[in-house]
DNA sequence: GGCTATCCTTAAAGCGCTTTAAGGCAGTCT
DNA sequence: AGACTGCCTTAAAGCGCTTTAAGGATAGCC
């Protein structure tokens, strides 16, 4: 059987297709009579809405398509906790990923095909003036990075969240800090400068020691190999790393060689993911608490699409986590 | 500015809206001429069409909707496969995926309402009635698991895979092999069953231990734990998880347990994930061949969408890949 | 009773695209 | 010439829904 129409609600309630849209959709004017009369006829028949055709018929859809990176664990955590900032909003998310053949241009495209609303970024590697042509075409908001001219950002106070590190480690005892770089990109920026300023601001500049890496356990594998391979008179005693991945790719390649963790290195991740977590890994992390970054990410993006001017980026204090890959050097 | 339209189009390239769907769609009919005079039109314009519109008009869209869960590597990776074997079918593909909040029904749901030519589930673990129930809605194909009466499945050949590290590990040495339970759903207990088979036949059915674990690191943990509790006489030599996450929970635990990979313990996981493949991890482990799957997959929802009748299950041969985690018992 | 005010309800006009049957226009054939 | 034949092109009718202006009841008031 095919699906049920508008029409056939109507039909069946007795009264106009109007009627069954004005009260499928909640909007005043329908007597409760006829309300419940057509709610029992669309329940009797099954009727959902077909979305394509409201989407055409209102000139704005409620998708709010989102941009993300199915294979990182952080981008699960925040799809997760947009769903459930949405919950209420009467907005739906559309989830559009990056692959080893989608870039993030052509992930924005098919959703902004399908007529979304609004489409929030995840973790982008774009540049300001991509970031403003994507905004051309349609309300965009970028999680994890300043905004653009057109583009609203929400993002965790990376400056702030590698700080809090610095501090701890310092406050363990550590001079020899270095960091594992999560390359290219925004964050990646954000996050080795804020190293760079904490490790100025203890009068560590000179031991400050960018090591590349990348955003995965590969990269991480890079960076502890070079790490592993200095002296351990000059050898860091601790690692920051750009992100949990990362740090695991060092930890693991430091423990393969035959270093402790903490006793030998001390290792700290970023984004808190559940990897960190885990009883055997409880790695130091830095939370960007995701709630609250999906919370104001919503709130951005229904500002823009009410067309509210004077929207601000919004910046999210992150919490350091510790846990057991954090001690004082040895000796 | 307003994105253009076709109308737009048509009148630029002076013809009317039909001739201009006729050639951005590549259907016979129109002239050289006219067809190059709409392409440059319609590149000048930078006109892209409305998917909604499209998917009203055409009574199927060309949509494919993927059911997955985020958090899972295994489906990012197939999400990848997907993404390079629907290339050139005209198929696009929209993820819905499941959170904390929303389960497999509602997560098709969206995509049923938004009309989806066809859906893909990604590791379901409904069973054969609910699955008939949503392919009611729409063509529906199953991957990891039997079909039921109306939807197709695709999947790797558990039992064979589980029967390869079975003979793998007797290969070795091992008789005493424990399984690390991955819980329910029509996956874990093909592997399960495949692992009880597998032992059966090795004469080791005595020594066939299944222990309850989970398809996360989570959940090797507490198998782990379990395992790392009994005396070195009667603990196993080698453990095989339910999938890769799970291996490495386990291998954690027993690592932390003063136990050496695999000197002490053989470990072997499920799915070939990049984390299997990591330097330092180089676990054991059953390629399921996402490609194939994939492959498969569009193959069969092609079929079915092109009504093809007698469409049957796929099942692609599993391949194990030796790494590191798997060697001799000691002694 | 006639008139206005108040509610409900609906006809009808799209939203931007696809599709189909019909029309136009060269050429071809008798 | 007239009748065909192909080949292109297009007018027009939707797809299923939303929206708005207008219509019909009903009730209240003088």
């Amino acid at each position: 059987m095919p699906r049920a129409r508008l029409a056939d609600v109507a039909r069946r309630a007795g009264v106009s297709t109007a009627t069954v849209s004005l009260v499928l959709r909640d909007r005043p004017g329908p007597s409760q009579a006829t309300r419940s009369a057509v709610h029992e006829a669309a329940g009797a028949l099954g009727y959902r809405a077909d979305r394509s055709a409201s989407a055409l018929a209102r000139k704005r859809s409620h998708l709010l398509g989102v941009v993300l990176d199915v294979s990182h664990p952080f981008h699960a955590t925040m799809v997760d906790a947009l769903d459930g900032a949405v919950a209420g909003t009467g907005l739906d998310l559309v989830l559009s990923t990056t692959t080893s053949r989608r870039d993030e241009r052509a992930a924005v495209d098919t959703l902004v095909d399908s007529r979304c609303a609004g489409v929030l970024l995840l973790g982008t590697t774009l540049g300001d003036d991509a970031l403003d042509t994507l905004a051309a075409d349609a309300p965009l908001v970028v999680v994890g990075r300043p905004g653009a001219r057109l583009a609203r950002g929400v993002r965790a106070d990376d400056a702030h969240g590698l700080r809090l590190v610095v501090d701890h480690l310092t406050r363990l005892g550590h001079t020899r800090i270095a960091y594992a770089d999560g390359g290219r990109g925004a964050i990646s920026t954000a996050r080795r400068q804020g190293y760079r300023a904490a490790m100025r601001d203890h009068g560590l500049a000179p031991a400050a020691a960018v090591v590349r890496a990348g955003d995965t356990e590969a990269g991480g594998l890079v960076a502890g190999a070079a790490l592993a391979a200095e002296p351990p008179g000059t050898r860091p005693t601790a690692v920051v790393a750009f992100n949990d991945r990362c740090a695991l790719g060092v930890r693991d390649v430091m423990v393969r060689a035959g270093l402790a963790v903490p006793t030998d290195l001390s290792v700290v991740g970023y984004d808190d993911s559940p990897l960190a977590r885990l009883e055997t890994v409880r790695l130091t992390s830095v939370s960007q608490d995701p709630e609250a970054l999906a919370r104001a990410s919503i709130a951005s993006m229904t500002a823009l699409l009410d067309g509210t001017t004077g929207v601000e980026d919004v910046v999210v204090e992150p919490r350091l986590v510790v846990r057991d890959s954090t001690a004082a050097p040895r000796g």
